[in-house]
RNA sequence: GGGUGAUUAGCUCAGUUGGCUAGAGCGCUUCAUUGACGUUGAAGAGGUCACAAGUUCGAAUCCUGUAUUACCCACCA
């Protein structure tokens, strides 16, 4: 036996060998694996496209269970003799980097709006190319069986050109379109955000309300007040009936004396308030759109950084909007125009994801795409069955989103991500998309043009992810594998990005992109609490592989994580797998060095007794078992089921069962036929954990004494 | 306001299409063990499976209602 057996299992000095063996054997690569004859030239095709991570930072406990899950369907997969492919990736993830790159100038006393924009843009790159490599070194440690000759990211040129080419076709069918069109816009970021970036704090602010000529208004928001001009009332409001649409009238506001427009509207709630509110389109969606039903004015009021713009008059011109609300109270108060101030109005303002900062709606020109007959056709593909949402909690929100969804605005007014292939005309602002940038004149008014300085939302280039990796349409990865096995991602960004490959691999390739939609929960910590920073519960994977090894992470992360349920991860049960890793080399030790020399694939199997055979016949039942779990991706079981069965059965059962036969003397077993239970038994269970823990099964794996041995990566399950 | 889950041991959670005495990890009690094992093993305490009513030979599991709770979406002049 080998003397490694005499100490405890140590995963620090373990892991790195194994995963270096395996690399470089090649094998992650399933071309490898058929010309080195492990799998056959014709198998059948397994393929998962990772989601690629950011590559702005460290790994946290989600990217963990991802690596882990998608590992296990891979590995295991594999030793099932499939041609199984796992395609890693990394993000650009534009918004989300931009941010996280924005602090650390800050941190660093500069600013970017100080930059020449090609520097910037190198830095980022720069910043973004580093990180990567630190990810891609946190996913090897957990272990990550991917190919990576063909890692791909997502501002590589071949990206790129599939993301133009994508905004082309669905140009040529009419379902691109530019149009001015109320944005949520974050003054901070100075960007527009999609509906899904705009969270919502509960505040409880005062409410104002104001004498507006004959009529009492309420308002949250006196600071965008100096436009209005339009006072809207429900069509059936009897108090208002006197009130004819389109009337006019003379009213003393905070400025001095206006002309005010009576507008009768649907949109106009009789029960809030007195029933009459007056509007700012430039700054309201709902505004906006009454404004538009009756083709009222639209005029801006703040500008893109929060401040008051020239029409507020010379006293509020360039003032923040924060100081101006208080101001224009007082003013109007002293023109005897504030009726009252109900200071507990309590309702929800619609803030920036990342800085909380309040969204300033504004109007500005943005690319947008038609969603609802590219939302219709991925409804259908999943009710069909073409692809399969297997947790099915989540199939209604999935409907249900794409059935309401509005049309998409991609654009992004930040510099890191891929430029929309667009010109605009430097006289005439007409914009143009141009695919293959050979635009050189506007082709309204033939002056000069620029390019569109607005890139795409990162979606929009990362819902191309799959078949964007695999060559669309004519490499030979994308005949093989298209379409892909298993999508694994996370619940949270099913409607980000799940649905969003669905629309974009229908609308390409004409077929789904994936077979089976698999999602998991989020990690939280053991209270269940989201992991956060300031909460300061975050449990960092890197320190649990430390500390308890990544063998240990893995079972933790899968044992008792039902399908898109939320996992809270608790180091103490990671501690529990670290034993359980220990566990299993214990036995090897007591199995290889009771069978030193001992040849049981030689062994005749006649042998054996009733008993004898009962015991294999367990282990092939609960196997079958395991099978049927992993196929139906009951990951969680089958993780279970093999740590009771080597514990609870084969330690404490089998092993036990053996030591009657044991020589006084040396302390050995004598009798074959139970060497022959010991090693058949442990080989095949070895084989069994392997998707789940790669590093302590491969370890033990080299010494055991089979002709013909593989690497356990590609040994047959 | 709409939607989707969750509620099982002291704690964190499993429990597959309804089916033996409801399980795991951690924690707790007692005993044994230094001859595979950072110990481990054996035994044990601890559950009205949120509540109520129903379907069934049989319900933690299915139906209806109630309570509590979490998340998602929409949105309020």
């Amino acid at each position: 036996m080998n003397d490694k057996y005499l100490s405890p299992y140590d995963p620090q000095s373990v892991e790195p060998q194994i995963y270096s063996e395996e690399e470089q054997s090649g094998l992650f690569n399933p071309d490898e694996c058929v010309s080195a004859g492990h799998t056959e030239s014709d198998a059948e095709t397994y393929c998962i496209i990772m989601p690629p991570p950011n590559a702005n930072g460290s790994l946290h406990a989600g990217h963990a269970l991802f690596v882990t899950l998608q590992d296990i369907m891979i590995r295991y997969n594999r030793m099932q003799g499939k041609r199984t492919l796992w395609y890693p990736g990394a993000d650009h993830a534009g918004f989300e980097t931009w941010v996280v790159f924005e602090k650390k100038l800050q941190k660093e006393g500069r600013n970017r709006f100080e930059m020449d924009p090609k520097d910037l843009y190198n830095e980022i790159l720069a910043f973004t190319m580093e990180n990567k490599v630190f990810m891609e070194g946190q996913i090897k440690s957990l272990g990550a069986s991917c190919d990576w000759s063909r890692l791909l990211f997502t501002l590589d040129d071949r990206v790129v050109k599939t993301v133009y080419d994508t905004f082309g076709s669905l140009n040529e069918e009419g379902l691109v379109y530019r149009g001015n069109r109320t944005v949520n816009w974050c003054p901070k970021h100075q960007t527009s955000l999609s509906n899904l970036e705009v969270s919502y704090e509960d505040r409880t602010d005062p409410f104002y309300y104001f004498q507006y000529g004959p009529f009492v208004i309420g308002t949250a928001r006196p600071e965008t007040k100096f436009g209005d001009k339009y006072v809207v009332m429900h069509p059936d409001d009897e108090r208002y009936a006197e009130y004819k649409h389109g009337q006019q009238f003379e009213l003393e506001w905070i400025n001095g004396p206006i002309t005010a427009t009576v507008i009768k509207d649907e949109a106009g709630d009789p029960e809030m308030g007195s029933g009459v509110m007056t509007i700012t389109p430039w700054h309201s969606d709902v505004d906006f759109k009454i404004a538009e039903r009756h083709d009222l004015d639209f005029e801006q009021i703040i500008d893109w950084r929060g401040k008051l713009l020239p029409i507020a008059g010379e006293e509020f011109d360039g003032m923040n909007i924060k100081e101006a609300r208080s101001k224009i109270v007082e003013k109007l108060d002293a023109k005897g125009l504030l009726v009252k101030i109900d200071e507990k109005y309590d309702h929800s303002v619609p803030v920036c994801y990342k800085c909380a900062r309040e969204i300033e709606p504004q109007i500005r020109p943005q690319w947008f795409i038609k969603m609802q007959g590219l939302a219709e056709q991925a409804i259908k593909a999943v009710e069909s069955g073409d692809t399969d949402i297997m947790s099915e909690q989540y199939e209604k929100t999935f409907k249900n989103w794409l059935a309401e969804t509005p049309d998409w605005n991609v654009s992004r007014q930040i510099l890191w991500g891929i430029p929309i292939p667009a010109k605009i005309c430097v006289d005439c602002n007409h914009a143009e998309i141009d695919i293959e940038n050979q635009l050189s004149q506007c082709s309204q008014c033939g002056g000069p043009v620029e390019q569109d300085p607005d890139t795409f939302d990162t979606w929009f280039s990362s819902g191309q992810w799959p078949y964007a990796t695999l060559g669309y349409p004519d490499s030979q990865d994308f005949k093989d594998y298209y379409p892909t096995t298993v999508m694994e991602t996370g619940a949270d960004i099913l409607t980000f990005w799940v649905s969003r490959m669905m629309m974009f691999g229908l609308h390409r390739t004409g077929q789904v992109p994936f077979e089976k939609v698999y999602l998991h929960g989020m990690v939280r910590d053991k209270k269940g609490l989201k992991m956060s920073k300031s909460k300061g519960n975050v449990i960092a994977p890197a320190t649990m592989q430390d500390e308890f090894g990544t063998d240990a992470l893995r079972m933790s992360l899968i044992v008792g994580n039902t399908m898109g349920s939320p996992m809270n991860l608790d180091p103490d049960k990671v501690r529990a797998y670290k034993k359980f890793a220990n566990k299993l080399w214990n036995v090897a030790r007591f199995v290889y060095s009771n069978t030193d020399g001992f040849d049981f694939e030689s062994f005749d199997t006649t042998q054996l007794t009733a008993d004898e055979q009962q015991l294999i016949d367990a282990w092939h039942e609960t196997k079958t078992d395991i099978k049927s779990d992993m196929d139906e991706y009951r990951l969680y079981l089958a993780a279970e089921k093999l740590y009771h069965y080597v514990w609870h059965t084969f330690a404490d059962e089998v092993i036990e069962s053996t030591k009657e036969f044991t020589d006084p003397e040396t302390r050995l077993i004598t009798n074959d036929n139970k060497k022959y239970i010991l090693l058949y038994t442990m080989g095949e269970f070895l084989r069994a954990l392997h998707p789940f823990m790669p590093f302590v099964t491969s370890e033990i794996w080299k010494d055991y004494p089979k002709k013909d041995k593989k690497m356990l990566l590609v040994e047959k399950w």
